[in-house]
DNA sequence: GAGTGGTCTAGACCACAAT
DNA sequence: TTGTGGTCTAGACCACTCC
C-alpha cells in the first residue's frame, strides 16, 4: 500500500546499501565516523532489523564498514589501491593463449631439508623433503623454472606424479588443498643453473615470484619460480 | 536441550559453512554438483531456513558457490590462486615500517602527447598532458622513481600541488577516485637516467610496475614505477 | 504446478562495550 | 545497566526454473 516513490525492483537491502555508500561518498561520513545504528536504520528505512543487518553485513565484508560489537559500526579507512595477481596453473595460462605447453623435469629427488628450508616449513632441519625442479614451455621458448619443495606429509604420493601430464600446482590444488599463501615478487639476476635452463643471458633480469602455500596440515609446499624478464610479465586489472 | 556433541561456540551458519566446505574438499560434491537445497540442510541441520540462507548465500560470494533461482546450488569451479598484492601509497607504506619518507621532484611539466600515451588515455596525439617524475626515498635510500602521466582534463589542478607533501597518489585519489586499474609488473634493466636517480648499477635489474588508472571521466593517469631489484619487493598473503 | 532460491518480518536471546 | 552488534527462528510472499 505504502508507495514509497521507489525506483524500481531493488531490494531493500541493496537501497540501504547504496544510500551508505553514497553518504560515504558525499563525504557526510567520513573515516573513522560513527553510522547510525541498526535499530536507527530500521526505524529511518521502516524495514525489520535483519534487512538492516544483512546491508552492514555484507559492507563489511565488502571492507567499506568496521563493526565492534557493543560499540558500533564504522567508517573503513579506505582502501587501498590493490593489485590482483592471479597466477593461475601455468600450462592452463598458456593453453588460454592459445600456445603449445611443454615442461622438462630436470630434478625430482628426496632431500633432507636444511636450516632456512626446515625454518621455512616450521620443520626441524634434516626433515626429509621432496624437491622438484621443472622448466615449463611456451611454443618450445622457456618461460619458468619451477624450483618447487614439498613437505612429504601434506603430499605423500609426490614423487609418483607424472609431471609431463600434470603440473605440481595442479596436483598439489588436489592433493592437499590450500589455505593460503605468502608470496612475493622481485627482480633479480638469477644464477647460472637457471639461466642455462631458460636459455637467456647470465646477466638478464629475471621476474621472480616465490610462494609458500598452506594446507590444513601445515606448508604444503614452498616454490622459487623464475622467469625471463625480457618475456614473462604479471599483468591483470581491477575495479 | 538437545545436546550435539558440537565443540565450542561456532554459530551454526559457520558449521554449515565448514560441513559445505568439507564435503568439497572431500570430493563428495564436485565442481558442477547439485548439493542440497536449503530446505534439506535446514532439515538436515534441524536449523531455520534463514540459517542455511545465510550460509549458502555467504559461500556464493566467496565464489565456492554458484546459486540459480529456481533451479538449485551448484559446487562452483575451482578457484585459481590468486595473488592480491597490494600496492599502498609509498609514502604511507614506508611510514608504516617506522622509516622516513622524502621525495625528489625531479620534473614537473605541461607536455604533449606522443602517439603512444596518447592511445593509452584514449585521446588524440598532441593532446596536453601533465608529467611528473618524483624519486622517493626510505631513510635516503632511493627506492622508487615515479613517472607518471596525467590527464588534465580529469585532475586539473595536478600541477598545482605541493608534491614533497602530498604523493601524487594521495591527491589522485582525492581528485579524481579510481574506478579501477590495469597493471602489469615486470622485470628489467632500467634507462640510463632512471638508474641514476636510484644510484644504482646500469645493468642492475628493476622491478617495474605500470599502472593505468580509470576514474569515473576516462584514464586519469599512466604511471610507471621503478624500484631496485636488489632492495624492493612486493610481497604479501592470501587465505 | 511443484520445487527452488531471493527476500523480508517481528520478534528473541546472547556477548560485548561503554558508562 | 544500557546500548550495541551477532545470531537465530518460524513463518511469509515472490520470481524463477523445470517438468
Amino acid at each position: 500500500m505504502a508507495v514509497q516513490g521507489q525506483q524500481t525492483n531493488v531490494p531493500i537491502f541493496q537501497r540501504i546499501k547504496d544510500y551508505i555508500l553514497n553518504e560515504i561518498q558525499l563525504g557526510h561520513w567520513r573515516e573513522g565516523d560513527v553510522i547510525p545504528t541498526e535499530q536507527a536504520l530500521s526505524i529511518q528505512f521502516a524495514v525489520s532489523r535483519m534487512t538492516v543487518n544483512r546491508a552492514l553485513r555484507e559492507l563489511t565484508s565488502e571492507q567499506v564498514l568496521n563493526r565492534i560489537q557493543g560499540s558500533g559500526t564504522y567508517v573503513a579507512q579506505q582502501k587501498y589501491q590493490a593489485t590482483l595477481v592471479t597466477v593461475k596453473n601455468i600450462a592452463e595460462e598458456i593453453r588460454a593463449r592459445g600456445h603449445v605447453h611443454r615442461s622438462e623435469l630436470h630434478c625430482l629427488e628426496r632431500s633432507k631439508a636444511n636450516e632456512l628450508l626446515a625454518k621455512q616449513f616450521g620443520l626441524r632441519a634434516g626433515h626429509m623433503l621432496f624437491h622438484s625442479i621443472i622448466v615449463h614451455f611456451e611454443n618450445d621458448i622457456a618461460i619458468q623454472v619451477e624450483d618447487r619443495w614439498v613437505n612429504p606429509d601434506v603430499a605423500p604420493d609426490y614423487m609418483l606424479q607424472d609431471f609431463s601430464v600434470v603440473t605440481p600446482n595442479e596436483y598439489l590444488m588436489v592433493a592437499a588443498p590450500l589455505q593460503g599463501a605468502d608470496y612475493s615478487i622481485e627482480a633479480c639476476v638469477a644464477p647460472k643453473e637457471i639461466t642455462e635452463m631458460l636459455a637467456i643471458g647470465q646477466k638478464e633480469p629475471c621476474l621472480v615470484l616465490k610462494r609458500k602455500t598452506r594446507s590444513m596440515d601445515g606448508i604444503a609446499s614452498v616454490a622459487t619460480m623464475w622467469h625471463p624478464g625480457h618475456r614473462y610479465q604479471f599483468s591483470g586489472s581491477f575495479s
